[in-house]
DNA sequence: TATAATATTAGAGAAATTCCAAACTGTTGA
DNA sequence: TCAACAGTTTGGAATTTCTCTAATATTATA
């Protein structure tokens, strides 16, 4: 069932992230996160998701969808990922997973974070704490 | 033993890699190969490297040292690591291995390849070719 | 050494991102 | 409800990193 009020989740999410629903922010975290139209996880450069927004009539500065892509960041709602370097994806997968790179055309694809098992892994170094374990998979046409 | 015509040794190197042993190729392949100084593995970004050659009073251009990076990455003398999105990191280390990622200082610390034990890994996408299996992880200070 | 092929260079240009100060909006308390 | 305040947004300028270009210089080789 589709929810009718779609955004008082999305207000709840963002209140409890700390953070003023404002219309901009809103207007992204539904382009985001909205899963109403079976949108699957996602991977958006800051371009991207500007541009989608200018699609939707949603008028939104460019700067605006980077502080809010490093808000929803730092508030766990998004996850960043670099594998390019020169463009930041983020992907709206928190969970634990890893990623498929295609070099060809700069698109990610979610690796279940069952799918990777590793065996075995090195301590941190003295004096430093893991805070996440990337495996990225760089993959070519053939 | 120090080899006392350390120059030859880069020379063929390039050689082999096809790419002319310029003044320049040397200079910077002398700052990066050379180990006679007990220098370990590198991780240097364009502009580090530049700069080096400027203190060793190496007369290049920063697009020589752009030029130069890329080429030794494609003939295999050097391997780039994203990590941070922005900047590029060019290691001296091409062997089978991964990394620390220090996201304070930024970083980078390498983990011999057989540190890390991948016990399962997925098939690549139809049409895909694994290019390499990147790990990275990211550390803090505590 | 002359010639052709290749490399280097400075500076302009491009792309992604951040900064800034002014204008605007959401929230709170009277 | 409304004023006041803190938090947001904005466009444009600035910054950073990297690439391109076309003139100049160097290297390899005959």
């Amino acid at each position: 069932m589709t929810d009718v009020r779609p955004y008082t989740a999305l207000i709840e999410r963002l209140k409890l992230a700390g953070l003023r629903p404002t219309r901009q922010r809103l207007a992204l975290a539904k382009l985001l996160f909205d899963t109403a139209n079976d949108q699957p996880d996602r991977h958006v450069t800051a371009e991207q998701l500007h541009s989608e927004a200018m699609e939707a009539e949603v008028r939104v500065s460019l700067a605006t969808v980077y502080n809010t892509l490093h808000q929803f960041t730092d508030a766990g709602l998004l996850r960043e990922v670099v594998v390019d370097s020169g463009r930041s994806y983020f992907d709206t997968n928190v969970d634990d997973h890893h990623h498929f790179y295609f070099e060809d055309n700069g698109r990610l694809q979610d690796i279940p974070g069952a799918a990777v098992r590793l065996a075995e892994l090195p301590e941190a170094p003295a004096g430093a704490a893991i805070k996440r374990v990337e495996v990225i998979i760089r993959v070519r046409k053939e």
